[in-house]
DNA sequence: CGTCACCACAACCACCGGTTGTATCCCTAG
DNA sequence: CTAGGGATACAACCGGTGGTTGTGGTGACG
């Protein structure tokens, strides 16, 4: 199916004549007949009841046409996401299950005019290259590389610490607990599949690691977090690390549990980056909402590792 | 642009690499190809980054991405919407400014997963011939044909009198009143663009003139809701009926007046027709929902023309 | 009853979009 | 270091889609 003949449908709906549609997309009335027999022939029905006063909708043209314009927009906002110059903020996010996702979410419901789009990168660093080209507007990044400060040209602001909890089956040893200090985990397996050497999450769990003892497996190919949740929902001696503002769905009778850590509890902090000199409007509505919306965050108790960005 | 490229596209990105996607397209790598590259072109944009091993999404792509499923997700919605056998449920309403439409709203608010497509017959013998035909599956009527009952194969039942109210501008002298009885009207000016020979609305208000001796002003081309409030707001001597579901939206400053009739109250009689074997699943839900929130409504006080379908 | 406005069909032709064949690149195995 | 495999891009070729012009048919209206 061809969008230009969705548009010659809708057009010469609204027109209600091929004729009146044909000058209106500067093409001659046969182009538009046989657009239309073609869109019909493809769908398998009359769209038109051709009159010699016009061409009115069928019950099945009625019913098609909101689709069709519905069509039309989608293609439009569509080819707006990457044109440049004024298109929708473009945000990116370090991990689809993480807080930032939902913080953008939030942010969407507030402000549902606005039109977002949302990436995710690899690591910091090509967020920054992405950031200062302009590609993207802003980054949930959670961290600076370690030793790198940022360049002067990015502004950032840590917007939220997302504690982390641990994540078992029913059949796990602490599935029973209400909490866990974080010392007692040393010498359980904690399985984090997918995680990337050189980008900041695996920097993170490497701090986190060293710090208190723990160890990580991070062994296997990443197959999705439903093949996660399966495999720790069925292994007894497995856990794994899981963002607290996770919204979780599965199936009932998986059994999981989701236990805070304690003593201290790890948070990821969450950052916002941008350029300073970045115009498009939407930047500061973002930031205004992320202002207005942050929870005033109790740094006591919990641990990050050193090289976070600060508050 | 094209939806076998937009296609062809999301194929690849899931893929990573063209070779597979012109395999799950069976079409040759060359192709596959020539479309990504005719699509950047059309968009301006960079999407893929080809590498030997592949080609992975830029950030553009990326931004893109969500957009071009969504296309294919409307796609699929638009050609299931004239599809014979499995298609979504197919009412017809008797105006969209109706009430019918707000119990339509409802029944997808409530039941957001059943598909819905809603047209607009002429009149009530087109919708009747629609729905024994099988092209629609229901409509909302307010009434039988004058003289002629309902075909034994079409089932009916009255899901809501609409009371209608009174239009008028904040310079009529009516718009100071809380209420206003119905014989008040007559001698006022009272304007309904549109009304068109043949159709139930008209032999309602043919009635309603008859009964009460009301005066009603049918001329001139129907140019929109917003034409009509205009031409209400700015002329004193000048009123209208409008349904009291309907939800205005008017631009601030206009001081349009909705004033309750009384004594007695003008019903305009909603009925759902259906015909008696139509097997789509999602009609025995509609009634359902029609049935569960149907206001138990008072008949005491209000007037119906006396060929409405029964209660 | 002729004219007008509109749509459909036929013939023609350009160009889009497919295929086959080939060059190039990079990673990897030997 | 080299040969091979797997991936993409480019070139040449060709058929069919989709445009145009020209023409015919049909219902409404004066």
């Amino acid at each position: 199916m061809d969008l230009d003949t969705v548009r010659t449908f809708v057009v010469a709906a609204d027109a209600g004549q091929f004729q009146e549609a044909a000058a209106e997309l500067a093409v001659t009335q046969q182009a538009v007949s046989k657009r239309i027999a073609a869109l019909e022939r493809n769908l398998g029905v009359r769209l038109f009841t051709r009159t010699p006063r016009g061409a009115e909708l069928t019950i099945d043209g009625q019913a098609f046409l909101p689709h069709a314009r519905e069509l039309l927009r989608v293609t439009e906002r569509a080819v707006a996401s990457v044109r440049t110059g004024h298109r929708p903020l473009r945000v990116d996010v370090i991990a689809s299950r993480g807080a930032a996702t939902g913080l953008m979410r939030g942010f969407h419901r507030a402000h549902p005019e606005i039109d977002l789009d949302v990436v995710m990168l690899f690591d910091i660093e090509r967020a920054v290259a992405a950031i200062r080209s302009g590609a993207i507007d802003a980054s949930f990044r959670a961290v600076a590389a370690p030793g790198r400060p940022l360049p002067e040209d990015i502004a950032s602001v840590r917007v939220l610490d997302e504690p982390l909890q641990l994540l078992t089956g029913s059949a796990h040893v602490l599935a029973g607990a209400r909490s866990v200090p974080l010392a007692q985990l040393a010498g359980h397996r904690i399985w984090m599949p997918g995680l990337t050497p050189g980008t900041e999450w695996t920097a993170y769990y490497d701090d986190l690691v060293a710090e208190f003892g723990l160890t990580i497996e991070a062994t296997g190919p990443n197959f999705g977090s439903d093949a996660l949740l399966d495999t720790i929902a069925d292994t007894p001696a497995l856990a794994t690390f899981m963002g607290g503002q996770t919204r979780l769905v599965w199936p009932a009778g998986h059994g999981l549990r989701l236990i805070p850590v304690t003593d201290p509890t790890p948070v990821y902090p969450h950052s916002l980056l941008w350029h300073r000199d970045n115009p498009h409007p939407a930047l500061a509505g973002l930031r205004a909402h992320l202002d207005a919306t942050a929870a005033g965050d109790d740094a006591a108790g919990t641990w990050a590792p050193g090289w976070v960005l600060p508050r």
